[in-house]
RNA sequence: GCGCCCGUAGCUCAGCUGGAUAGAGCAUCGGCCUUCUAAGCCGAGGGUCGCAGGUUCGAGUCCUGCCGGGCGCACCA
């Protein structure tokens, strides 16, 4: 609808008479914008004001001129000019009701566009480590990821879903070591458990299958163990003593049995996730391995590009990158002095093969405290020859949970936070996915439990899913009558749907495909949350106002009509958002 | 100290990439169920858009400087 009108003023401001107007104005992005206030029509463009300047000619009079050259259009009932020198499109009550048959035809696929042209877009988002289970903060990003890719699949991307698994690296380690340690408590041995482990509950479990599978042959003394080991925290250093707890680990077991548990471990925790992340209606497409890239060489690849390009030396040892030249603050190493590749180098190189599997776009999902990154990584690309922008970072900030003004309180050090799991448990799936997008992701989030778990109209949640049900109980209510939907007498009486309620929710509803690919252009979900709450208000609206089921044939299955749009509509956004449409509540 | 994010109604937040008289929800106050679900609707009050400059036809939105809050500045991951 708003590209039709779009393309009316550009095919106007080509038919100005030559000389009025400065050179390829007509090509310039027309700026069309929905109007505030109902009294300035539907849409609104300010292309005279900006055009004025450059043509040296009176705003207003200059948009006279263009509405002068306006075509023809059924669309359009009026176009006028206002205040300053705006142009007010007022549409004609056809337009609305084609709008209305537009959706009964495209049902599930209204509101999708093709906008994105089939750009290949990788979205990696969550890539928690697996050392534990996800927690609420992860949520956030699973819910935000996984819609912003619903967003980007319905206006024409071809989204690829990723979770990165950080399976190399100490923290995997530090998870088969934790394991292990549980393992030895369980065939009853004793000891201090290090500081520094994984010390968390659910350490246990994967260490009882590792002796319900093995039984006692991973067994070792706590005396061998722990013999002439550096001392723990507080009296050492805890990442010095987790070091060595790892090294005798590896000694005793051997590298193969020392890998055993590791995979364990990480199967384990991955499985976990993978199955708390699909019950939450977040999936991926892949979930990549951090190991893979050394296996590959990819990591190999990448730092050869680096030393191709020339932004590579060595101090102390070290092998560094020189990111200065890239506009970072500092260089970074990305191979150690012991010869072993940073978390950096992998990072790079993971980015790198984002864009050897050919990907245009790539957007990382991250939270708030990996704001440092971005410059170094971006730096890493262009180094390697890749363009910078092709990287974009959304950040998520951080989760505050409440109960009601109560704050809660969450700490990962004793490994007693509130999971995603937990979460999910007390306020369910759909308050959890709603509430999660419904702020900016560059807004601090307070999650109010006693809010999300509320059966009133406070809780958005509700309040759209019931606009949904509503219509379905309207429906029920028909049927119960001896009434069916005709859809030709509705088509035929479109046009009397002319009470205020009805023009404002057609004028709403015919907003969904813009409030969509804005959304997903801004990356921000939270719009289309926002749509939603405004729609039902104005289908709640319209319900008290209004009987939709009266006697008169014609007008009843007008209202009908409008009704299932909005309907199907509501149902659409929140499948977007990963939210049931609720036949009754 | 340097960098990133935030500051809008009592509270929680929108504000369509610079447009017309700054909007919602909650809370407060006052109304609406013999009628398709009251998990709903209608109405009222409530603002120095952190402060000070600047850019221009026009600034909550862009620039600069302050103030306040959050986060980050490893040969950790």
């Amino acid at each position: 609808m708003k590209d039709q009108i779009s393309s009316l003023i550009r095919r106007a401001l080509a038919a100005v008479p030559a000389g009025s107007l400065p050179a390829g104005s007509a090509d310039a992005a027309v700026e069309l914008e929905r109007t505030r206030d109902p009294a300035h029509g539907d849409f609104a463009t300010s292309i005279a004001l900006r055009l004025a300047k450059a043509a040296r000619r009176n705003p207003r009079e200059l948009a006279q001129a263009i509405v002068a050259a306006l075509p023809a259009s059924d669309l359009v009932a009026k176009a006028e000019v206002a205040g300053a020198g705006f142009i007010n499109f007022r549409l004609a009550p056809t337009a609305y009701a084609r709008e209305l048959e537009r959706i009964a035809a495209e049902g599930a696929r209204y509101g999708s566009s093709n906008v994105g042209k089939g750009t290949r877009v990788i979205v990696e988002f969550v890539s928690s480590n697996p050392t534990g289970p996800l927690h609420v903060g992860h949520g956030r990003h699973g819910a935000y990821g996984a819609t912003l890719s619903n967003l980007l699949a319905a206006t024409g991307f071809a989204v690829h879903r990723e979770y990165y698994v950080n399976d190399a690296g100490r923290q995997m380690d530090i998870l088969a070591a934790s394991v292990w340690l549980r393992y030895l408590e369980l065939c009853g041995e004793q000891f201090e458990f290090p500081r520094n482990g994984y010390r968390g509950e659910y350490i246990v479990p994967i260490a009882r299958k590792l002796v319900d599978a093995e039984q006692r042959r991973l067994q070792h003394k706590a005396a061998d163990v722990f013999r002439d080991l550096p001392p723990d925290a507080p009296a050492g250093d805890q990442d010095v003593y987790i070091d060595a707890v790892i090294a005798r680990a590896r000694s005793l077991l051997g590298a193969a049995d020392f890998r055993q548990v590791l995979d364990l471990g990480l199967a384990e925790i991955l499985g976990d996730m993978r199955e708390d992340l699909a019950e939450f209606g977040v999936t991926f497409d892949e979930w990549f391995s951090e190991r893979s890239l050394e296996e590959s060489g990819a990591i190999d690849r990448a730092l050869e590009r680096l030393k191709a390009s020339g932004h590579v030396y060595r101090k102390d040892g070290a092998l560094w990158f020189k990111a200065t030249d890239y506009g970072d603050e500092k260089d970074r190493v990305v191979e150690r002095e012991n010869g072993q590749r940073t978390y950096f180098a992998s990072d790079i190189a993971y980015h790198l093969h984002k864009r050897e599997r050919g990907y245009q776009q790539l957007i990382d999902v991250l939270g708030a405290d990996h704001h440092g990154y971005v410059a170094r990584v971006r730096a890493g690309l262009e180094a390697m020859g890749e363009p910078g922008a092709s990287l974009e970072v959304r950040l998520i900030q951080f989760v505050t949970l409440f109960r009601g003004s109560e704050r809660v309180q969450m700490s990962t050090r004793s490994g007693d936070f509130v999971t995603l799991r937990t979460l999910r448990a007390e306020v369910g799936n759909d308050a959890a996915r709603l509430f999660y997008v419904m702020r900016g992701n560059d807004q601090h989030l307070d999650f109010d439990l006693e809010l999300a778990k509320s059966r009133s109209n406070d809780n958005p949640v509700y309040y759209i899913q019931y606009a949904h049900a509503r219509v379905a109980s309207v429906m029920k209510q028909l049927a119960d009558r001896g009434l069916k939907y005709q859809a030709e007498l509705a088509r035929a009486n479109l046009l009397r749907l002319d009470a205020e309620q009805e023009i404002t929710l057609l004028r709403t509803l015919s907003r969904y495909p813009e409030v969509i690919q804005l959304a997903a252009a801004n990356r921000a979900p939270h719009a289309l949350v926002h749509y939603l709450r405004e729609l039902a208000n104005d289908f709640h609206t319209y319900y008290n106002a209004q009987q939709f089921i009266v006697d008169d044939a014609g007008l009843r299955n007008a209202r009908l009509m409008l009704v299932q749009g909005l309907q199907q509509v509501v149902r659409n956004g929140l499948g977007l958002l990963g939210v049931s449409a609720p036949e009754s509540m």
